[in-house]
DNA sequence: TAACGTGTTGATAACGCTGTCATTCCAAGC
DNA sequence: GCTTGGAATGACAGCGTTATCAACACGTTA
């Protein structure tokens, strides 16, 4: 209720120990009648006490904050889902949580850098890397050289000495092949993701897969390159709808792209899906503002974040023996951004649209 | 170069001076001859000292951190711009950043406690407050109190001790409704924000203003409730879209209720531009997202929050004797979502959109 | 009754830095 | 040469907590 700037001195006193005690209260070590505990805490909330993290750092040699390492995002959504669900755990374990952006416009070692500049700077007891820090190895190794606990997240390695999580993205992109396939389309166009990222390959390989158990050949004419980017997505689709015999749906392997690829299809009058269905892949927000909205594989990215969080801690506490890998299913969600390719298509287009729209109007 | 594990004894020993004098060459005290400073630099730098700021802030009784605190966010890329911002100008003048998410959902006092829990534990030199946190009378009534010094973002009252930042949010939405009324539109509606952001209302008065400047009547049917997300705009324009006699453009107050006017308008077959123009205001990302981009106002999210936290950390270095409240302009930015009014847009919305997909077929 | 173990508590020394104040240095003026 | 004053530097005491280790209380066993 009071001022926060009681002290352990003062709430010692109140309660009648000695401020080792205190200390143990507010730290839950054992060892403390039933009693004594009550009184202290009794103390603490009659003074509004808060310990002093920077002399709770100083004495204890920890920081009690994780760090969050992310280079500047693609898909701006990600981060932020991203720390919501280290924050949660954080907040959950007492930990402060210090986001640590790193730039990487220019080449992937300044990113390394900064990053490990800004870790040491804060002190802090461990740090969190999201992709595609999480599988540089020249950061890896400065990390391990100063014994930073980590933790990763998304990695394409899941192995090694720090808790990792990561999403079934080859099973999940295999889904969504299938589930185009399905639908009846043959000419499945891909957008291939930023290389750094392990996602990406696993995806395209997701992608193979779900063709090679159809018996469909993988044309590689429309496989297009990208960068999990809106702009990438968009000239990608570009490229592949002008293509002489063009893919009736595009398989993009995340929402941002798959948003590009639509804005394409709108640019060229090609409606969505009756003209060519658009699939991307992790449900984020913009998968849901599009329009049409996307079909999708959802990436519990919270969920993600929090429990490698979790595993992260429960490390620093010397809970956990050896590293835990997680894996998270990404289950398709289904939209309107996707349906049976139009016989007519190739021919006329715009058939679809108009009937489709006429369809809906005043609805 | 060496490991971080350096201390300032250690710096001190290597230039052959007192730790006293290492510190004032760390903090950039004046009063240390030239030759001195080099042999402490050169010192840190080869043993790759960095000063400990646990230590630092027991000792100094600051803690050299910010505080960024924010609401579960309606228009999601917004708290990310504005953390970008900060987290520039906190990098600059050698500060950590700590992101505090409030929770929002139940009731606003809740968001206030927990924002003070946060700020308190962390003990922060100052926290910057976005929209709505910003003009919480509870929450800025409490900072007072504890003799937390803020800044805010966004807010509806540029005034007090606290330096302030702020879009010219009235002029720039009467840029965008005297620009709807320029291309010839008569029946525009208006998509209302929250109300508890400041800057709700006065995009509202543009609103007004613009059409009082032309003598245009403000008719109240084509007035909408919305919240700043993607949802209520997405309602609101169904109702308004729905109207016996509809507008003919749609202004909704913020980028992500735009988006959802869109998609609004496509689900109801209705071209955007042609049927129905559309304007939104932020220019976020989503903005340039949308199909057709958004016509928008661009409000400088980045600037205005680095340029707020060099107030506040100027206030906390005591360089800042009154506080500083700024005003950011909200240039115009022209893209594909706004048109004249189809003239015969009442009688066959679906003709123009069929006309406009023809002629961009393969462009 | 004495010795022992276990659970509980406290006295005190760090932790690595900054603030305060004393001291030294050195050029300028008499 | 001596004094003076400001610039440069250093000695040392905290800052508020945790860690270490000693001390104590109390029930159990020999």
């Amino acid at each position: 209720m009071a001022s926060g700037k009681a002290k352990i001195t003062d709430v010692a006193a109140r309660a009648g120990v000695s401020i080792k005690t205190v200390s143990r209260v507010m730290n839950r070590e054992p060892n403390v009648r039933a009693d004594t505990r009550e009184r202290v805490l009794e103390a603490t909330a009659a003074l509004g006490y808060e310990p002093n993290p920077a002399a709770r750092g100083l004495a204890s040699r920890r920081s009690f904050s994780l760090g969050l390492l992310y280079e500047n995002p693609h898909e701006f959504s990600y981060t932020q889902r991203a720390f919501d669900g280290v924050f949660a755990s954080c907040t959950a374990a007492g930990y402060t949580l210090l986001m640590l952006p790193c730039g990487s416009e220019d080449d992937a070692s300044s990113a390394a850098d900064s990053a490990l500049h800004l870790a040491i700077q804060a002190r802090v007891d461990g740090v969190i890397l999201t992709a595609p820090l999480c599988d540089d190895r020249k950061l890896l190794g400065a990390l391990r050289e100063r014994d930073t606990p980590s933790a990763r997240i998304a990695t394409a390695t899941p192995e090694g000495l720090s808790c990792t999580v990561r999403a079934g993205d080859r099973d999940a992109a295999c889904a969504i092949t299938e589930h185009l396939l399905d639908l009846g389309h043959q000419r499945i166009a891909f957008i291939k993701g930023d290389p750094r990222h392990g996602a990406s390959n696993e995806r395209f390989a997701g992608f193979r897969q779900g063709l090679e158990a159809r018996g469909v050949p993988l044309d590689a004419t429309l496989v297009a390159e990208g960068h999990f980017d809106f702009d990438s997505g968009r000239q990608a689709a570009f490229g592949l709808l002008n293509l002489p015999h063009r893919p009736t749906a595009i398989f993009a392997s995340n929402d941002d792209m798959a948003a590009g690829a639509i804005a394409a299809a709108h640019a060229l009058g090609l409606a969505v899906p009756t003209a060519v269905s658009v699939a991307g892949f992790d449900d984020s927000p913009i998968a849901s503002r599009t329009w049409p909205p996307l079909t999708t594989a959802r990436q519990p990215v919270f969920e993600m974040a929090a429990a490698v969080t979790d595993d992260l801690i429960a490390q620093l506490r010397g809970q956990l023996d050896t590293p835990r890998h997680r894996l998270f299913d990404c289950p398709l969600v289904l939209r309107e951004s996707t349906a049976p390719p139009a016989a007519a298509a190739k021919k006329e287009p715009l058939k679809g649209e108009h009937e489709r729209a006429e369809r809906r109007v005043k609805s």
